[in-house]
RNA sequence: GGAGGGGUGGGAGAGUGGUUAAAUCCAGCAGACUGUAAAUCUGCCCGCUUCGGCGUACGUUGGUUCGAAUCCAACCCCCUCCA
């Protein structure tokens, strides 16, 4: 328990399985880290989310600076105290927002000037002020300041882009060893589009610069999952062996299973926790629409198997009548189950590794899939 | 019995001679959501349709008009007030 480490227990294939240790606790990889944007995983309790298996969650640099600011949760005792999250947390480093919020913001060299989307007041968010936040912050895990391209884009913005990424990631580096403490660790972020030659590129500029851990960006931005593949294909196994390596804002349930094949260990995504509070519930079949009319005297619960409350105890007519009622806790239910589907799904792709059977595993999770979609009995159907 | 107001698509409710198959909201039926400006957004929602249209429609019946949900008449219902 006291720096930050990375051991690898099992490969099978490109697939792996390990452990990220941190001072506030381990992560079992490959891990599904739930998004917690504003200092909270959307209508989940911290004890829920931990419950469901999860070792850590994510935070945002963008959200907590803008409110209610990086420096007033550093006095209130720091994010894990401020959210009652005893575990560890990565934080985005504000990356993302530069994209997506792209009307309000303006990209120079020095970093991203934008204007908060809240009140419209302005901010200059650069490499260094992004690491100096996530250090107020107190995040175990944090990422350097990148840009995200959107996709299409051409080619020569992808190159410009990712230079500049690249020379923000040094200085973001520098900036770490000036903030960080001891045990934290920044991860580096390989950019480059869906071209293989740049994400070689830039596979081998971070690895040079030597961070903990890497991160994929740029992917499931619209390029498809069979692209999103390819560029896995070709810029894992360039990644450090010994190294974590994380793949940015993905996915959904498929999306895991073919990125973990293609050696993937950390994840996050929005999906389980907005889907559920927009009434998609993913299941073992696949996913449906809990709001669909035909769930409406379906007394059968979500999956009857889970330990989680939400999948076992409450019939899809409940949740259907919650979500057509307009109730709260249909949000915060659906959100509990696919919070837990998640890491249920996490924990037998952990073990199917360890036991070198990830291609089995595999087989059998395509298999319910299709086969609840070919008798009817799917979600899908 | 007298005076006044009103009857519009599943509900509420605009519209008061043509651009109206008829605003808007709700309900209903589907879809989307991938480092969260999202408890959000989109589509459909009279019938049929080869998706271009066609056919019926604004209490009922009749009339005026090139043309009516909109004007006129009668009738049928509903509401308010006075007896």
């Amino acid at each position: 328990m006291s720096g930050f480490s990375f051991t690898l227990t099992a490969t099978d294939g490109w697939a792996r399985t390990g452990l990220v240790s941190t001072p506030r606790g381990d992560v079992r990889t490959p891990a599904f880290m739930p998004v917690g944007t504003a200092a909270t995983v959307k209508a989940m309790h911290p004890e829920h989310v931990k419950e469901t298996g999860a070792d850590i969650i994510l935070g945002n640099t963008y959200h907590l600076m803008l409110r209610p600011g990086a420096e007033r949760v550093a006095r209130l005792g720091g994010l894990h105290h401020f959210m009652q999250w005893k575990g560890p947390i990565l934080t985005d480093s504000g990356g993302f927002q530069v994209m997506s919020l792209a009307k309000l913001r303006k990209l120079t060299e020095e970093g991203v000037s934008f204007q908060s989307h809240i009140d419209g007041s302005r901010h200059m968010l650069t490499p260094e002020r992004s690491v100096e936040i996530q250090n107020l912050l107190g995040a175990d895990i944090q990422m350097v300041l990148d840009e995200c391209p959107p996709y299409p884009i051409e080619r020569s913005a992808v190159e410009t882009s990712l230079d500049l990424t690249h020379r923000w990631a040094e200085r973001s580096k520098k900036a770490f060893e000036e903030y960080g403490r001891a045990g934290r660790a920044l991860f580096g972020i390989v950019q480059g589009g869906v071209y293989e030659d740049l994400r070689r590129r830039s596979v081998e500029t971070l690895a040079a610069m030597d961070f903990p851990g890497y991160s994929v960006g740029g992917l499931a931005v619209g390029e498809g999952q069979g692209a999103m593949f390819d560029v896995l294909d070709f810029t894992t196994p360039y990644m450090p062996q010994e190294k974590p390596r994380y793949l940015m804002g993905v996915g959904k349930p498929d999306d895991l299973v073919g990125a973990v094949k293609r050696g993937v260990d950390m994840f996050d995504c929005v999906a389980p926790t907005r889907s559920g509070r927009h009434g998609q519930a993913w299941t073992k079949e696949g996913p449906l629409n809990i709001k669909n009319a035909a769930f409406a005297e379906d007394a059968a619960p979500l999956d009857p198997e889970s330990p989680c409350p939400a999948s076992s105890r409450y019939s899809k007519a409940y949740l259907h009548h919650l979500f057509k009622a307009g109730e709260y806790l249909g949000p915060m239910l659906l959100s509990w189950h696919n919070i837990a589907y998640y890491q249920e799904l996490m924990a037998a792709m952990r073990a199917a590794i360890a036991a070198g059977r990830f291609a089995d595993f595999e087989a059998a999770f395509q298999e319910r899939r299709s086969k609840a979609v070919r008798d009817g009995s799917g979600p899908d159907a």
